[in-house]
DNA sequence: CTTGATTAGTACGAAATGGTACTACATATA
DNA sequence: TATATGTAGTACCATTTCGTACTAATCAAG
């Protein structure tokens, strides 16, 4: 890793950024008015890991503090998305759970948006998605671990 | 592009978020107390590509709205980092030029950033990235031509 | 030239992000 | 058991983001 690999390093950061910006404004043009793109990932990891965690475990999930996740939480409680209930293992905590409405308006997102992609990447190779997967893990693992 | 597909699409996606989230936050442990990332991409678009842009046209290059960029820039001149002069093409608007103390600020950050991504990637083959890119290149292009 | 529509930038307000500090509970050590 | 230390969540606050609405300047059509 010299000097000269930089360039296309910070490049490749470069689209990385973008690329995350105009897929999260794609996304949340499908979302309910009020809903933007922390609350519908907090919803699909409700779906695919399951209920039963904390707050603080979705936090650290998300990488991001458990005072942004507390607001969160907050807006998709008011809304009727997630219920939060005691811990029963400890009384400082609280265990979040999907509710049947959640589970909708993440579908109903979902659904609304897989013919959007399709218009917008119907031409691209979906090999080139596949193929790429790897290397960005194993990217998004070092940087998760390099950060303490 | 059939429903299959979408699995590994959205993984795609979910990877892009969670890489641009770790690296913003290394780049913005490097910056000033105050400055964000969105303050650094400024200072370095106007490094790359020349004073004399005018304030919607730098929102556009970030996909950002306008109102955004305005505060942006409003917080790097009150540091003194540009300078907002009238436009002699157009007197509603303006035009924005990087300050001596700018480009230290974004040499500085650069030159900082440099060792730490190199203990962090340290082990991680450049070629990836440099393989990695064209790929991106064009999903940001297909991305951008499909907002309007 | 004049009038109507468009455009650049900003003021303002609502919501999101994230830091500091606090409370309540849990855990470790004696 | 008593006490000290650590942890989960939130209240509060400063800053960011971005939508709406406005002002001033430009452009287009007659």
């Amino acid at each position: 890793m010299s000097p000269d690999d930089f360039g296309p390093i910070f490049a490749f950061f470069n689209e990385i950024g973008i690329i995350e910006q105009l897929s999260r404004t794609q996304l949340e043009a499908h979302l309910p008015a009020g809903l933007i793109a922390p609350h519908f990932g907090v919803l699909n990891h409700l779906v695919r890991l399951g209920d039963g965690r904390t707050p603080l475990q979705i936090a650290n999930a998300f990488q991001v503090p458990k005072t942004s996740m507390s607001h969160t939480l907050a807006v998709l409680q008011k809304r009727g998305l997630i219920e939060m209930s005691p811990n029963p293992d400890d009384a400082r905590s609280k265990v979040i759970s999907i509710t049947d409405e959640g589970r909708k308006v993440r579908e109903a997102t979902i659904t609304s948006l897989i013919p959007d992609f399709q218009k917008v990447l119907g031409h691209m190779d979906p090999n080139n998605f596949k193929s790429a997967l790897p290397f960005l893990m194993e990217l998004r693992e070092t940087l998760d671990k390099a950060r303490d």
